[in-house]
Formats: structure tokens, C-alpha cells, sequence
DNA sequence: GGCTTGAAATGACAATAGTCAAGACACGGC
DNA sequence: GCCGTGTCTTGACTATTGTCATTTCAAGCC
């Protein structure tokens, strides 16, 4: 395999990019790889964490079941993310379980390795923390937009995260299938189906897995507005 | 004032705990004290992180403004807890604003202070990062219950964690206003409201501040059943 | 081409949660 | 005790979302 393209996807995450050279090298040699096919679980809710895992290919789903059975979708992860520092460093249980969402390849990074290069420099630990912290303020995000936007307003809100430009209009694809999109924003394929007929009206047209945006700043300001505003916009 | 009080506060708070004591000792001498008023602000979202805040008396409540004006509550902090230590570190902005909710005493922890500690001693970041995965995991806690459960069924969990016993029947009394529950749990007052009266069914009793809970494990029952299953009950 | 299959959209209905307005209730001051 | 204030509850109504059944659509296969 491409063992180059992996150790350079690697080294330009969030988490390992501000290491110093010979501390990424040390952590390289010391994780491995693997891949997994389309719904294979990546690691279970209550396992322990050995681990810190990055995607170097596909998309990988945090999920959560509730104990009434309900499955809670906590985050959906892409090429060069990565997830579990800080479960991992006391060996302690995952909050949350792991699933392939596409066929994808896995690097993990062994709990004692990170470990060992954060007792050689403190500044590692400042590095792990700060993406940590990148973690708690997506689910920070993700419970404001649960607290205080609507349906509609949310799935305008993924789609503005997907475009890379600031204005004008452009063509998104949707990456992955509406099932789980529709968990990751906390609704029924349903209703994120309605939600896309609503859009309608704020200049969204949906083809397949293509979403086309006429106008980002009036998508934008869409889902900024007041719900009951946004409402008298949709109709 | 009882400064005395205080520190032994603030060394049994779980982020301070496992420090040795001379850590401590730095640590504290190092900080400060300050007392809020109800409704006072600690500080605002997009602020500069400079310090960890440790409360040493009363409840500080963690809130986001969406941009259209919606107030979503991330989460209410007791007596010996702290917050704000992943962002503090690479003096980022805050994602949340913080205000008293009562009146109020707070310590204020530089972060230049836990900073030096960690260069020293490098478990202290392992003890920083383990105390930043509580943060982590209560959130993904409460993005599970937002998503997966109704309404009653997350104001019966909020009462369960609030009794220390596992079994029986006790009574509680609700921490701070209605208002303020409602938003921790993303929802109206007024379907607070409701909620207390269909769980009257489950054996909750409401009498002005305090709730009255007949049987914890058939409210553990009903806070972990099915949806529509919790609905046949209520009735 | 016609068939099967699975994902996605739609419609009808039930249930839940929000809005607005009115009423009940405790608490403090006088 | 009485009255005002603010909090909480209740009721009526509306909007949103979930549920279930049905239909549409596109893609793959023989």
C-alpha cells in the first residue's frame, strides 16, 4: 500500500501537524493501519481506549445507543480527523461507538506513545489539548443548533459547513447517504426530506447527492434568522 | 473571608485532586478569587481565554447566543467543578459565555500557572486532559439525550442524577429556577411544566423546589423505555 | 427491455413541543 | 392581613416532527 500517502495524510491533521518532526516520527513508527469495509464497527461504547484513531481514507461515525435503543449520532469524521485523545490517555471506557460509514482506512496511534512524547515535551500536551478542544466546541456547535435553530435552519447550516466559498452560488455533494445525515442533525430522513422542500423557497435544489446553493449569503442569513421569521420566508 | 474554606474547595475539585501537593500549593497561591452577583457575567463568547475557573460556592452557568438570538444553556456548574481549561491553554476565544445564575464565588486559575505545572510535571496534562474528557463526555451525554429521548423522559434522567441513592424513594430539591432547567435541557418552561405532570404517573411528585421521587428504579425504567412504550405508561 | 431492489420523496395521521394568554400560587413589603 | 410582584402552571391553539404506508425513482441485472 501507499504506506507515503498515509504517513502524509497522517502528518497533516489537526493533531500531529504542529509536532516537531522527529516527535511525528516517533509516533508514525510506533501506530498502525488498518482498513474496514462499510459498516464494520471500529471499536464499541464501554471498551477500553488503547488508542487514538485518525481517518486516512473514508468517513467513520461516533454513534451513541441510548438505553431506550435510540441511536444518537455524535459526529461523522473525514480524511485527516482524528478522535479519542482524550478517552485514551487513562484508559478509560469509550463514551461512544465507532462505525465505518464508507469503506475506509484507519491509522491508531497507541495511548503510550502519545504519551511518551508529551513526558519528553510539554508542548505535545498543549497540542493534544487544543485538539481536544476542537472536539468539545463542534459539540458545542452541534447542541446550539440542537437548543436553537430548526430543522430547516440546521440542514441549511450543515450545507453552508460543506461549501468551501464565503458567497456567490455553488454545487455541494453530499457526503454520505441522507440516512445518516439526517442522525448527525438529530431528525428522521423524513423530515431532513422535508426540510430540503422548505429550502426550496431559500434558493437550495436537490439532485441525488448534489445540493446546489443560488445564493450562499441568502442561505446564510436563512438560517441565522429568527425561526418564527424563517418560517414566513418558507412559505 | 474564609479563605481556608475556599482552598479546601478547590483542591477536592476534581480537576485539582490528583495534583501533588505542592502542585496545589503553587498552583493556588498563584490565583484569585472573585465573588459575582446573580446575572453577572464571567465573561463572553469570543472573548480571550486567560484563565480556568474553578466555582467555589453557588452555580455558573455555561450559554451560547445563536446568531439568530436563540439562548442555548450547555450546562450549569456546582460547587467544585471547573471549566474552561482546553480553551485557557492556547489563549483561544471562548465558544461560550458564562454567567452567575446565584450569587456566586469563583476562583480564577492562570492559565500561565497550570502551564508551568505541566512543563514540570507532565501527569498534570494527563490529569488536565482527563479532567477535559468530562466536559467531553457530560456533552456527549446531553447530545444523547437531545436526540434520543422526549422530553419527560430527559427531565426524569435530570432528577435521577440529582438523588445520590440507586434505589428506593427520596426526595430531591431542583438546584436552581425552572427557567433555567427548561434551557438545560432544550426545552420551553412551559413544557417543563407538562413534563412534571405526566411523570406524576412515574411517581414524581413536584411540590414547589423540591421533587418528591416515589420509586427510582420504576423512574429509571421509565426515563430508559421506548418513546412510544413511555407514552402507553403516562397515560 | 423488463424486472428487482433499495433509497428517497410524499401523503395522511398521531403525538410532541412551541406560543400566547390567563390564572394560581408563594413571597415580600407595608 | 392585604396587595403587588414574579414565578410557575394551565388551557387553547398552532406548528413541527415522528410514524406508517405508499409511490416514485434510479441503478443494476438477467
Amino acid at each position: 500500500m501507499p504506506n507515503e500517502r498515509r504517513k502524509k495524510i497522517a502528518q497533516n491533521s489537526l493533531l500531529l501537524q504542529t509536532f516537531p518532526q522527529d516527535t511525528q516520527d516517533m509516533i508514525l513508527s510506533m501506530s498502525s493501519w488498518r482498513e474496514y469495509d462499510r459498516g464494520e464497527t471500529l471499536f464499541l461504547q464501554g471498551e477500553t481506549a488503547k488508542a487514538i484513531h485518525i481517518v486516512t481514507e473514508g468517513w467513520v461515525k461516533l454513534y451513541r445507543i441510548a438505553p431506550n435503543g435510540g441511536e444518537a449520532v455524535v459526529n461523522v469524521f473525514a480524511k485527516g480527523q482524528s478522535f479519542g485523545e482524550a478517552v485514551a490517555f487513562r484508559g478509560q471506557a469509550y463514551p461512544v461507538s465507532a462505525e465505518a460509514v464508507t469503506s475506509c482506512e484507519v491509522m491508531r496511534i497507541p495511548s503510550v506513545a502519545l504519551l511518551e512524547a508529551m513526558r519528553k515535551d510539554p508542548e505535545i500536551a498543549v497540542a493534544v489539548l487544543a485538539s481536544t478542544f476542537m472536539h468539545l466546541h463542534s459539540l458545542v456547535s452541534q447542541l446550539e443548533q440542537l437548543k436553537a435553530q430548526t430543522g430547516p435552519q440546521r440542514v441549511a447550516e450543515f450545507l453552508l459547513e460543506l461549501c468551501e466559498q464565503e458567497t456567490g452560488s455553488c454545487v455541494v455533494t453530499l457526503p454520505y447517504d441522507k440516512f445518516l445525515i439526517a442522525g448527525r442533525l438529530g431528525m428522521k430522513p423524513e423530515s431532513l426530506s422535508r426540510s430540503f422542500a422548505r429550502l426550496k423557497t431559500a434558493g437550495v435544489h436537490i439532485k441525488r447527492n448534489h445540493a446546489a446553493i443560488e445564493d450562499i449569503e441568502m442561505l446564510r442569513e436563512y438560517s441565522e434568522s429568527d425561526p418564527v421569521e424563517a418560517w414566513h420566508k418558507a412559505q
